[in-house]
RNA sequence: GCGCCCGUAGCUCAGUCGGAUAGAGCGGCGGUUUCCUAAACCGCAGGCCGGCAGUUCGAAUCUGCCCGGGCGCACCA
């Protein structure tokens, strides 16, 4: 086969984590983390200790305040049972604008909603489209690694994950002010190439290589293998032609592999712009060719490798006994180089081209071995830049009953295939739920098919992103089709609804009024939620969890229609519509940037 | 056999560097539309957080062992 693409698997825990106080020049602008700060700083004037020591936390229950401070730890350190210590402290305490209860062993704060509304959506107002954004990442380069299919063969489901987990860090990371480079590292390069090659040559007019060049070479493909087993004199032909494309000689051979290089990408490319995916850069495995008898020479120089059975290894039982029976092999007892030698090489180019912070493998968790030997082979050559190179692993995309769906040997699934099948069910949802509707307020007829796009995109890309990443990802068509519930639509859905009040406001010449915020005493838990959002952002990109954003987003949304069934916006009295205005407006900011965080279009009507 | 990962409601999953009464979606049952999109909202039913020990003032969360499932285990990628 040509290659095994890098797509599918499992994984390790990660854990999310409060807002923490960060001191550092590009601070994060966090209206939450401002409220807490200010806490901290009256809570360590009033006990004594370390604003740093000072872990202000969410209650579990809103009912119990906005923000809270477990007394347990200064408790212990006064040698007072907690609830005196509490009861003591909410007397000290007096911050404008937040009101400071004792409950138990619980310090429970609560915003003065006004106070609370004023702050948040002024920022939000403020920062627009750049809401959430940051500068933490000012000067520091991500390199990310993901998609990765293989050439000759068209995209599939296999390679979903891949691709939208690591579009979502490249943009999460982006936003927060890093530099990133997002690779492909398409599958170009291999034994099976020979063969491909020596198919196009005999029966390349037996096939239509002109219409659908990707379907064509995908025949060539299989019937290149099934030739290679059967007949002796293709086989050594397809040998011939191998060593001539790695001998670098620019021939016939290169030329075909050349031609079917650009004509996968091609088709990779379409691809890739309906998901909204982009890559800064496409390097295959062929470009690190060049690179790959540098890199054993520089393992060699280090001292790390040896011989064992005919094969060159570097022995990794000393920097880890569980992988004592498995040596990193750079080079195969035949001569040729591995898999691992091609993954060193890039690591070292990458480090030496990029000095990066974090670079990223978004790969299968049916790999971690593999990453884990590279690294325990950085390790062994004392390289101190080692615990920046992270295997983002994932959970198998399984179809309904725990079956995997993109096997070897059953139906490969088309990843295009799989779009317009979720895309022309959701233009079926649109169109009923159009017909429905009074005919002024439809949709025009010449945006059904965007719409469509949008919705039936949003609710694949949504599905692979709302669980945990190391969590197998269930596809049940009915279920993600089916946009009830918590799904891309759902969000979508919402979205559409407050910006319609929008515009429905600005025709109607509404929201003219000043707000007066105080009368938004009821959206309290919106306005915690979007005072999160920012907090919410770095947590997802630092723990590369895009399910954090997903949830929250979720949540968001929970809360939102909610309100919107409560409380109505427009033909109010002027204070009051404004004010409820502020509030959409900021919802739709909030959601529009989350959604696009995640890769899914907000449509403004549906 | 060894290594890693997962195990929370019938199903799919959240659960904040350990903290106050364990939450949501689907499915089931019952409600909500003279009202900015009902792709929505509300209520009810449903849990020994796989099991047993341990650490701790406090464990779904940390540690150990066990059970169940998955992935992987040098000359493939």
């Amino acid at each position: 086969m040509v290659g095994g693409s890098r797509a599918a698997g499992q994984a390790r825990r990660a854990r999310s984590r409060l807002p923490t106080p960060s001191r550092s020049p590009y601070a994060l602008r966090s209206p939450m983390r401002l409220f807490a700060d200010q806490i901290a700083r009256a809570l360590a004037q009033a006990s004594g200790l370390a604003e740093s020591e000072l872990k202000i936390e969410l209650p579990r229950d809103p009912a119990h305040g906005d923000l809270a401070f477990p007394c347990f730890l200064v408790a212990k350190a006064l040698r007072k049972p907690p609830p005196a210590v509490a009861a003591e402290l909410a007397g000290k305490l007096a911050i404008e604008g937040i009101e400071v209860k004792a409950l138990g062993p619980y310090l429970n704060f609560r915003i003065d909603r006004g106070v609370l509304a004023r702050a948040v959506l002024a920022e939000i107002q403020a920062q627009g489209a750049q809401y959430g954004s940051a500068a933490i990442g000012a000067g520091k380069t991500v390199v990310i690694d993901f998609s990765s299919p293989n050439i000759a063969k068209p995209m599939h489901v296999g390679h979903i994950r891949s691709t939208i987990l690591g579009a979502t860090l490249r943009r999460l990371f982006a936003f927060l002010g890093y530099r990133v480079v997002g690779i492909n590292h398409i599958g170009d390069w291999g034994a099976q190439f020979g063969g491909l090659v020596v198919a196009i040559r005999r029966w390349k007019n037996e096939v239509d290589l002109e219409r659908d060049p990707v379907q064509g070479l995908l025949e060539l493909y299989q019937r290149s293998k099934k030739a290679s087993e059967e007949d002796p004199q293709f086989e050594s032909e397809a040998r011939a032609a191998y060593q001539e494309l790695e001998s670098g000689k620019d021939g016939e051979v290169r030329a075909l592999w050349r031609w079917v290089t650009e004509v996968s990408l091609r088709g990779f490319d379409k691809t890739y712009a309906r998901l909204g995916i982009e890559h800064d850069l496409v390097r295959g495995e062929s470009f690190y060719e060049p690179f790959l008898e540098p890199t054993i020479r520089r393992a060699e120089q280090a001292g790390v490798t040896e011989v064992s059975q005919g094969a060159l290894v570097v022995a990794l039982g000393g920097i880890d006994k569980s992988l004592a029976e498995t040596p990193c092999l750079l080079r195969q007892s035949n001569g040729t180089t591995l898999y691992a030698t091609r993954d060193l090489a890039g690591l070292f180019h990458r480090w030496d081209e990029f000095h990066f912070e974090r670079c990223l493998y978004v790969v299968g968790g049916e790999q971690k071995l593999h990453f884990r030997q590279l690294k325990a082979v950085l390790k062994r050559m004392q390289l101190d830049w080692e615990p920046r190179v992270e295997h983002i692993d994932f959970g198998l995309l399984l179809g309904p009953g725990r079956v995997k769906l993109a096997s070897r040997k059953g139906e490969v699934l088309v990843l295009d295939d799989l779009i317009d099948e979720v895309v022309e069910e959701a233009a079926r949802i649109l169109g009923e739920k159009q017909a429905a509707m009074e005919p002024a307020e439809r949709l025009p007829e010449a945006r059904l098919a965007e719409v469509a796009e949008a919705v039936g995109i949003g609710a694949l890309c949504f599905n692979d992103q709302k669980r945990e990443r190391i969590k197998d990802v269930l596809f049940d068509k009915a279920e993600i089709l089916s946009f009830e519930g918590d799904t891309g639509p759902y969000l979508q859905y919402t979205h559409a609804r407050f910006t319609r009040i929008l515009a429905k406001a600005a025709s109607a010449g509404e929201g003219g009024g000043t707000p007066d915020y105080a009368l938004l005493a009821e959206a309290g838990p919106i306005l915690l939620h979007f005072a999160r959002f920012p907090d919410v952002v770095r947590s997802s990109a630092e723990r590369c969890e895009p399910s954090e954003l997903a949830q929250y987003l979720l949540g968001l949304c929970r809360e939102l229609n909610n309100w919107y069934r409560e409380h109505r916006v427009l033909g109010q009295d002027a204070a009051l519509s404004a004010s409820r205005l502020a509030l959409v407006r900021a919802s739709k900011t909030v959601l529009s940037n989350g959604l696009r965080l995640l890769g899914l279009r907000a449509p403004e009507q549906m």
